[in-house]
DNA sequence: ATGCAACTGAACTCTTGAGTTTAACTGAAC
DNA sequence: GTTCAGTTAAACTCAAGAGTTCAGTTGCAT
């Protein structure tokens, strides 16, 4: 379907070996790509595309056309080429983009850093945890952008590692940190810290993710069950004795 | 993406419904098309085709052209279409006798049935987990597959519901028939079936799956870790006192 | 008020890939 | 050994989509 122009340079001229003569590609060589417009008009333009691809990439997918993005965008398609040189440019300014926005980490992130002078230690986690789900469950657009990355991968192993960085190993440290310092606090006791991390994950935000692949939805019901009692799971496993 | 039918022929079958799961009727192009091609040649062609078209969808993904299928199968290309009408028509057979073989339960699937009667049930659950695992990491056709389709689900709805069923939820009733079995011999106390169901995929294989979706692999040695901690997290959980 | 860079719109090129046509060619059934 | 559905190779149609060209217009600065 999408027409893959062939492997290489398909962009101006011939490759990057031979500058066609009369053609004023000889700036911005640096970085791989042509001069970038600037301006206040450009830095307009290139939100109104940026947000335009946005919403179309997320909604249709991959294969939604330049055509459709610029008209999106009120933007004459020739425009999106002299910001970005190619659709795959595109795709990946929007993608990381998007990675640099408060996404996996909402507006309504969980609270990991006062996690450690909770004086309940279960509903202070239950609540995080709670809001841990909501942001990955409720955020359509990070759904949207997740199952986008991932089926797109394979064309963007560039993005791969970016991606990865913000996806669920991205928040290792922070988790880290806080499991930690309930195990300096004498209040956890964890023999193996990042088994312990991956766990928390496992049972609180990776059954939405796997059933989201799938194309499924736990309901609000069971996800709260699975909340709570994984929890309870956690706790049980680690909570320090002298804690009840 | 399609091309248009020639004008006039209707549309040879398309996007057929996928039959309800569990019949394994592939071909009868339904409503108004052509007879399905029949024979003992007849099969030995379409086999070929399918098994290349399995094999090119899997290591390129949608993308690959209908001409290198064809040429795989070492098949005319109108061979490929008087069986199958359609990209769409191949595709879905393909994925559906992809999930009519033993794959997720492959031949080293974990024994389910036999954890009951074991003696030593932190044994006998690391080592079908272990099993379990390895089937999911392992089996790179099972891997290509679920990305395969988890990449084209939007493409193709209707595969959603066959994927679904042959999914994670898929094996609940086997991984709960099992839990069940040991709750009732006493050696296990379950209060939420399906929550405890749902965490024992969590802690085991989830982990598994959601690092392969970003492309990421948890090491072998990590891998252990989480599931011998995994199935002490769980037994902690859900052991009935009596059984140390 | 002038000049240049950025923008527009529309027509254009080029490639790719799905699906079709045709005429000649099996191969299995009768 | 005829017959006919199934098969083949190659040339073909058709659509769509990426990227470009160009002649003219507009925003912004000096």
């Amino acid at each position: 379907m999408t027409a893959q122009p062939a492997p290489g340079a398909p962009a101006t001229a011939g490759t990057d070996a031979m500058p066609a003569p009369g053609t004023p590609a000889a700036q911005a060589p640096a970085a791989g790509s042509r001069p970038a417009p600037s301006g206040p008009r450009a830095a307009r333009k290139r939100q109104a595309i940026v947000r335009a691809a946005r919403d179309l990439f997320l909604r249709e997918g991959f294969g939604v056309g330049m055509d459709a993005i610029a008209a999106e965008a009120a933007v004459s398609k020739v425009t999106v080429y002299n910001h970005f040189g190619s659709k795959e440019a595109l795709f990946t300014a929007v993608v990381a983009g998007a990675l640099d926005e408060p996404l996996t980490t909402g507006p309504e992130g969980p609270d990991l850093a006062g996690l450690a002078e909770a004086t309940d230690l279960r509903t202070a986690l239950t609540e995080a945890g709670r809001a841990w789900v909501r942001a990955v469950r409720a955020d359509d657009e990070a759904r949207a952008l997740r199952g986008l990355v991932a089926g797109e991968l394979h064309r963007f192993p560039e993005l791969g590692r970016a991606w990865r960085a913000h996806g669920p190993t991205g928040h290792h440290p922070a988790v880290a940190d806080a499991l930690r310092a309930l195990a300096d606090r004498g209040r956890l006791e964890i023999p193996d810290l990042e088994v312990a991390v991956l766990q928390l994950y496992s049972l609180l935000v990776f059954p939405q993710m796997v059933f989201e692949q799938y194309g499924a939805d736990l309901g609000d019901e069971l996800s709260e069950r699975l909340l709570t009692d994984g929890v309870e799971m956690f706790l049980r496993r680690y909570a320090a004795p002298g804690t009840a």
